[in-house]
DNA sequence: TTGTAGGCGTTATCAT
DNA sequence: ATGATAACGCCTACAA
């Protein structure tokens, strides 16, 4: 091994100015202890031996890391994306890192990367958890128990009784739907999510209880299945457009099947919001680019972020004191209206 | 302070079992002087234990923490969530994580990011400058100097000899605009970036090559400045169709610009790409959503990541071998064709 | 093959 | 107000 480049340290700096290191470490920490004469001396050394603390030395001594590990499936969905901008605002607000992990929606790997953070000292975890349907309940309840500080968002892992920020699917379903209704549209089709998914239970739910209080039926042939994806939209269109009578409007619960949805019907010449009006849920950053721009649910994604934040940061803070934070946190979404389900936009 | 819920440690197994903590050590580290007994036995008891290595208390004793710390603007913009995601998965390969910190494309605040990341000790720095124009060239010269390792990507300080990865912004806009010209355009106009930003002097300089080379002449009111965004592209058109002639073709160093573009010329009843073809740069994840589907440069991003991670890694792990990454390595970009300007798309 | 001892850089608890 | 000392948990010469 050459040797290491090796940095300051506080012993250096003790050193070269004829003092003991552990008033080097209370000066650099502004401790009241320390004369104001020598914590400017020690400061301005440090700065002159361009001093950088050691917070892995820090961490070890202190027991604390000042990290937070955040696993979410994947960083390069809008979602998530949004959410952990929120994580880190807040948590740069209180002096945390952030340390992000992706499971790409491998339970196993979720776990793995939940073990590596813990290996890290992270002081706090934070999961969405991964949507394969393989969460081990007994793996997470290991960890609460253990005292490990650690808040889900978003997806729960079912029958798990966590703290937790999610969002009220089934209220922003039954939003976009009930503004179907108030629109004008008499028969109002649904695409609807994998139903082993219970955001897309839930959202299935809103849906159904929007017509029932509107006093509408809800004909069976005019919910379809989908996956999220653009292709799936298009087949559902296709699908719905042969049934009779055709339905007049769409809640998807997917932004980017109905915007599949919205292609394959602009490809026929039908109008949209004229002839077929479409609402999504997610509200991706692409529902304002396309023509028309698409009425979507707002999942509050930043809100979410912070809000799992912050109570991560106080569970860590109140170690002993009362655990406020072990409660679920519902979100509201907010719907956006667009173009696609506006009737009388020009 | 309550007792924290101690970890189980070596030493706790060592104690246990009647051994001595270095043999556990070395059993848990696999280490290949310690017999087949023992070392089962030990990692037995280190299960049951429900033992966790505490990874700092090794980082600071190896003098590395296996973390890779990224900065970049803003990890919700689909180009870096992509990089990231390609940094993760070469990080991932050689056992490295990853911190992701976001600079807001603020120079100071990138500045304190990279002092955060040193204090945490991680055993590199990846970085995509911000893009305020201020950055501190002395401030990276003396990082570089101090030898830690240090890979720059995408957006690199101007004038500063460093290691990075980037893509070649020239190369996409010549190969965009030679496309428009080879499907018969003959009118083509520019989206110009904000000229201060290299990559944009670049993609400009680009464009004009390609007409140049195809001996066409560029009508200095046919180069438009934009912002990167929507509407800045709606303006733009109305600018472009005042014109006599009127372009027939339009490269857009921007995807956002491109698109508001085309919902301002579809508004007219003007015919994309019959009338007018679009061309993008970075295919955004929108591009293929919005209709017509928008034409656009990949640059790459995934590429982009696992390289810049690699070469980071294997500086790290050569400190003291030949010293191989310190080039910049020129991804080429892709274009990517999609209706907005394909003649004969049907 | 296993044990001993020292130290990584910091902070907390004594004592002075 | 400052100094001395020990300890956080782990790893690694070196010794046995």
């Amino acid at each position: 091994m050459a040797k290491r480049s090796s940095r300051t340290t506080i012993h250096d700096i003790a050193g070269a100015l004829g003092l003991n290191a552990s008033t080097v470490s209370r000066a650099l920490n502004d401790h009241p202890a320390v004369s104001r004469q020598t914590r400017e001396l020690i400061q301005g050394k440090a700065r002159e031996m361009d001093y950088q603390a050691n917070h892995i030395a820090a961490a070890l001594r202190k027991g604390r890391s000042d990290i937070l590990g955040v696993i979410v499936p994947a960083v390069d969905r809008a979602f998530f994306a949004s959410v952990i901008r929120g994580i880190e605002e807040e948590a740069d607000r209180e002096g945390f890192r952030v340390i992000v992990c992706q499971s790409y929606d491998s339970s196993e790997r979720e776990r793995t990367m939940v073990e590596t953070l813990q290996r890290l000292q992270v002081d706090g975890i934070l999961i969405s958890s991964a949507k394969d349907g393989k969460n081990d309940l007994e793996f997470y309840r290991r960890i609460i128990a253990s005292g490990q500080p650690i808040q889900f968002f978003d997806n729960v892992p079912q029958e798990l009784d966590v703290p937790s920020v999610v969002i009220n699917d089934q209220q922003g379903a039954y939003a976009a739907t009930a503004h179907l209704i108030e629109q004008g549209y008499q028969r109002i089709a649904h695409l609807r999510g994998p139903q082993h998914q219970h955001i897309y239970r839930d959202r299935f739910r809103g849906y159904l209880d929007a017509l029932r209080d509107a006093g509408r039926p809800t004909p069976p042939e005019y919910i379809v299945d989908i996956v999220s994806h653009f292709d799936s939209g298009k087949e559902s269109f296709a699908r719905l457009w042969s049934l009779h009578p055709r339905p007049d409007a769409i809640f998807s619960a997917s932004d980017f099947s109905a915007a599949g949805g919205i292609k394959a019907a602009q490809s026929l010449g039908v109008r949209v919001p004229e002839d077929l009006a479409f609402i999504g849920f997610s509200n991706e950053p692409f529902t304002e680019l396309i023509t028309p721009s698409l009425s979507s649910v707002d999942q509050q994604t930043l809100t979410m972020g912070q809000r799992a934040a912050r109570r991560a940061i106080d569970t860590i803070k109140q170690r002993n004191a009362l655990d406020v934070s072990h409660e679920r946190l519902v979100l509201s979404p907010k719907i956006i209206l667009r173009a696609s389900s506006l009737r009388n936009a020009k």
